[in-house]
DNA sequence: CCCGAAAATTTCAAACTTGAAATTGTTTGC
DNA sequence: GCAAACAATTTCAAGTTTGAAATTTTCGGG
């Protein structure tokens, strides 16, 4: 169960993955950060980021660094804690985001396309009760 | 719906990488190939064995180095094809999973707990037609 | 005021992961 | 037979990921 649970996200992750490589020439974790900033647009700091990737710190700093080198996303210190920097998509960051959501969304779509209302609204719950365990 | 889905995975994930690190110095890809060397005891190739665990050859590579190196995995010639590799689990190998075993079935079991039968049914049948998607 | 605890981020080494290329071996069509 | 396609594995460079340690900054209680 647990172990279908997994390869049935570990398939849909390499799908994703796949699309990514090939048709856009990115990552998957690019992709995360990325749809994670878009979510938030006026810009997130690097630990709100790494509580919702579920990844830690160190790692949200690497993908940054590397979108912030590509001119993606941009990194701007707070005035009130130094300590804090906020992150956000730069407009070149956005236009590309959005040139990969809609193929991602297909492919979402296709995932889930075998699935009645019913099936999702149980999926839901199920999944619901599962992440307060 | 899919973030969610990738949220409850990538939680228990986390939780079973802090159990195998804290109770036991070792790593979820570690765990993972000897799970699957334990319910195939007889050994597999290589390539199965990346295709059980859905990841590249390269990587299956690298983590059974690492495993027989701590002389937990043995690698065996095939006698009919100079390709192939089998691989199986040492004495030591199988005993230290033993040990892993109950750990993990315990923080399964808790993961799926606040489910009840005709949920755990339901969850069955939407992951077999998301699979065939 | 000031010291120590706590917080935000980065740095670092080690491990993991990928996909492509290289190696070695098998098979198949001619 | 033999050359070309195919198959199994390893090697490799680049990127990802982790957890711990280091750095810098804030905050609260004496």
């Amino acid at each position: 169960m647990w172990i279908r649970l997994l390869g049935v996200t570990r398939a849909a992750e390499g799908e994703l993955r796949e699309f990514l490589r090939v048709e856009h020439g990115t990552t998957l974790p690019r992709f995360d950060v990325m749809a994670a900033l878009y979510r938030r647009r006026d810009g997130v700091t690097m630990s709100e980021l790494s509580r919702m990737l579920l990844v830690s710190n160190g790692n949200a700093t690497t993908v940054v660094d590397r979108l912030e080198a590509d001119g993606l996303v941009r990194r701007t210190p707070s005035e009130t804690d130094r300590r804090t920097v906020f992150v956000a998509l730069t407009p070149e960051g956005l236009a590309q985001f959005e040139g990969l959501a809609a193929g991602h969304e297909a492919q979402v779509a296709r995932m889930f396309g075998g699935l009645s209302e019913a099936d999702l609204d149980a999926l839901t719950e199920i999944l619901k009760r599962m992440g307060a365990a």
